[in-house]
DNA sequence: TATTATATTCTATAGGAATAGAATAAGAAA
DNA sequence: TTTCTTATTCTATTCCTATAGAATATAATA
């Protein structure tokens, strides 16, 4: 499966979000910190970092059962964020833009930072 | 169900395209377009409009079987953004603007472009 | 009205996601 | 090395999505 066809749903994002920040943690830390703030039976996450690892979304390294993200929180960002363009909008940044704002309600000050950020990446 | 929990997929998505760009259609007229267009089975998009109905996002109409949509276009783009937004961007605009803008290789062009949105949208 | 065609509903299958219990394997402790 | 504990894998349930066949109801027409 090539990268960008990893698509992760909330439950996965919740090790991957561990990984991302870890660099690398043993499963049953995961599971035992999943347990802690999310709730989940060991068993569920174990199900989860399986899916993962045939997602290729991780890599298992022995022993010690390591997990170590095999896709950047970069990539994922940019997977989903296509899919909601293609999704709803046409595929486009600029329409998504242009209908979103249109939408919400921001502050004088929120569109300065947002006309910051846009001539910033510029550079 | 209230409409902001309402979350639509592709294959539901493409019977409210329609229905957003010609206010009413009959059920039968759907089914008979998207076999052309899609090629679904007119079973498959009659199970599909019926989710939708299920859903509150199609209201029904009789006699005719006409479909109307209880939910606009603007709202599914809503409710899909900040679905994208909370899973991988923090909740945040600005966090998504930062983080995907520096992925993408816009040119200049482009760039001016946003620019031009976000501040037409300020007024 | 009997027949045919079309519209609509019902039922079903396969697959993915969420969740976890049961079973087993491996490591720690006695 | 036997026993207890913890880690890991297997199996299973429920729910949702995608898809459509079969069945029925309704409308058109001969």
């Amino acid at each position: 499966m090539a990268i960008s066809d990893i698509r992760l749903h909330e439950g996965e994002l919740n090790v991957m979000e561990l990984l991302w920040s870890n660099k690398v943690l043993a499963a049953k830390d995961i599971s035992k910190i999943i347990k802690e703030y999310i709730g989940w039976e060991k068993n569920t996450t174990y199900t989860v970092i399986k899916r993962l690892i045939e997602k290729g979304a991780i890599k298992r390294e022995d022993p010690g059962f390591l997990c170590r993200a095999a896709i950047s929180k970069r990539a994922v960002q940019n997977i989903e964020t296509k899919v909601l363009l293609n999704k709803v909008y046409n595929g486009s940044l600029s329409t998504f833009l242009t209908e979103y704002l249109k939408n919400q309600d921001l502050s004088r000050a929120e569109y300065m930072e947002l006309e910051r950020i846009v001539s910033e990446q510029r550079f």
